[in-house]
DNA sequence: CCTCGTGGTGAAAAGGATTTCACACCGGTA
DNA sequence: TACCGGTGTGAAATCCTTTTCACCACGAGG
């Protein structure tokens, strides 16, 4: 019931010391144990929790570090926050996450939001190339590491995932797999991660033809990285006069669109191809059937918090980026398209 | 490339007025226009930006408002963020999420983050009952609402869902639908949504019975809320002499469990009745036939938000608690067991 | 002309912890 | 005995903003 917060002055009265003594019991000063003690008995009894806020103030510095995603309904990002969380908690900071939805203004804001309360670092996701804006943040040496995208001239630690090996690889396996008119549903233009997975799948089919380069875009759409762009896209492709047999889907959500799609139009694999960039969620539970480049995305998470807490301890100087390789994850049984 | 800190004292001498005036311009305080113009050219010319942190000292309440969750990977509490994000958006405060992973020592501490960074309300969905302590908060007047979960004996607004109700219509759809030996899989005994909708689910069936109740607990598994959890149970389901014909599963993610092990006895619905209690994620599109309980987790969050701001503008004084209907959303065309 | 009220302003305190600095004390060495 | 190094301690400054309080100036009313 006691509704005052208790000071560190109260503690220091109690225990018939100084407030710096205090301070010092509870930060890894010199103090004689039999005060040590005295303190901490006396701050148990009076239930003493120390004020963050003052204390950020004074060191200013936090002992909080942000976490910002872009879309926290989509596992691939909740399952990187739990690499940062796990990562974060073997030390004494705290993770808070923030959604910035694919919005710079909202990106901005939480931005704003970190520098502001002085947190001790920033994981960010970054919502665009851009116009996300870390100059702030850096100019004020509050450590930055970009995770899964790399904002444009930022210079900022990254951890990144190999999206044209990934993408390389994808479109190889449903060749190998029989399949011949491959087609690639990426994300938006302009967005790193799209451009290199198309950029993967287009070295591919390169390599397949033999050399015999013919950049053709008929099979390839650009879309937004959401269920119903990915739906739109497959639509499209499927409309054309000689639809592809395959496609190659550059993230998990538009997947779930392509497969919806697919299903409208009774097609379902394997009679075509489909190949997704990240782990379409719960899908390999629910129909396991489903081949897909598998993401780091935990790991992501974890190294990125190792860079961040790295940088905190002001070890590396030089800016430092790692690439992360993607796996592909065979899940078909009866893997090709139906012979004719 | 500025790294030093602007303050409210750089911008006041650049404008010639006072720390205080500056403050004013800031918080609506009363200053002729003229002299509040030339306040806000210096501060933009400086790009002085507010610390937060002192600010939040001064006045002993900082601009955030925390939400602790459960399981960051549970698309029904991901869709609740959204709810609590979307309606504070509308006001100067920021989310911040925490997960507690279940696990009551991490949300320990993030209630004490809470309180040490003094943020101006907290919305929690209980990683537990009994152990969740919200004392500390509401002693010190910190607004709390607790969303989906109601820690027990805590004296604070919640918004809940009518648990009991929606197990009660799920299995009466399952009846309805012709199907007799229907099994029931909840969560961890002691979870107030695992016993209301257990509940629902037997009132159900008392009532099929036409009040002959016979309270036979072969059917009846309480498992984690958790995929393994739900596959775990599903397989013991099977393997008793007579296997139930039907399952209610109480959460989302245990249904996926449920639905994989149906897939390894290679018994799937609607030869086997499957309702779950909140949609299972995706799986709507990918696999259309499943009729679920559909949660308004997005409701209940934008409702727990909307009460926290009531709560912090001093309105109402007493508890609220809100009760939100489920609505069951039938998608299976073809229901009903294989008659015999 | 004097008084009262009011609206805008600045000086200074407050908020709670950390950290610097100076000092007191103790044991040991020249 | 005098001096020195080291260690633990407390007083006070500091972090930056908000807010109280006193004050001034100005306009209106008696």
């Amino acid at each position: 019931m006691r509704a005052q917060l208790v000071t560190i002055h109260d503690v220091a009265r109690a225990a018939g010391v100084s407030p710096a003594t205090v301070s010092r019991v509870f930060n890894g000063g010199k103090v004689t144990p039999a005060r040590a003690l005295s303190v901490q008995e006396a701050a148990a009894a009076l239930g003493f929790a120390p004020n963050r806020v003052a204390r950020s103030l004074r060191k200013q510095r936090s002992s909080v570090i942000a976490l910002i995603i872009p879309d926290i309904e989509n596992p691939f990002f909740t399952s990187l926050a739990r690499g940062v969380e796990d990562a974060a908690q073997r030390t004494s900071l705290s993770v808070v996450l923030c959604n910035s939805d694919e919005d710079t203004d909202k990106e901005r804001r939480y931005l704003e939001v970190a520098l502001g309360e002085q947190m001790a670092g920033v994981i960010v996701a970054a919502a665009s190339q851009d116009e996300t804006d870390l100059g702030p943040l850096t100019d004020r040496r509050v450590p930055v590491v970009a995770v899964d995208r790399r904002p444009r001239d930022a210079e900022v630690d990254a951890v990144l995932v190999d999206n044209h090996h990934g993408g390389e690889v994808a479109t190889r396996h449903l060749l190998q797999a029989g399949y011949h008119r491959i087609a690639c549903i990426t994300g938006p233009e302009g967005a790193s991660t799209s451009e290199e997975r198309l950029a993967g799948h287009r070295a591919a089919l390169r390599a397949a033809q033999g050399g015999a380069a013919a950049a053709d875009d008929t099979y390839v759409r650009h879309a937004d990285f959401r269920v119903d762009g990915g739906r739109a896209a497959m639509r499209e492709l499927l409309a054309l006069p000689e639809p592809p047999d395959a496609v190659f889907v550059a993230n998990n959500l538009m997947t779930i669109g392509v497969l919806d799609a697919l299903r409208e139009a009774d097609r379902t694999p394997p009679g075509v191809g489909v190949l997704s960039f990240g782990d379409v969620p719960w899908a390999s539970l629910v129909r396991p059937s489903l081949t897909a480049v598998e993401l780091p995305s935990y790991e992501l998470g974890r190294t990125a918090a190792d860079l961040l807490l790295q940088r905190m301890d002001g070890g590396v100087s030089p800016v430092q980026t790692v690439v992360l390789r993607t796996k592909l994850q065979v899940r078909e049984s009866t893997a090709g398209p139906a012979r004719s």
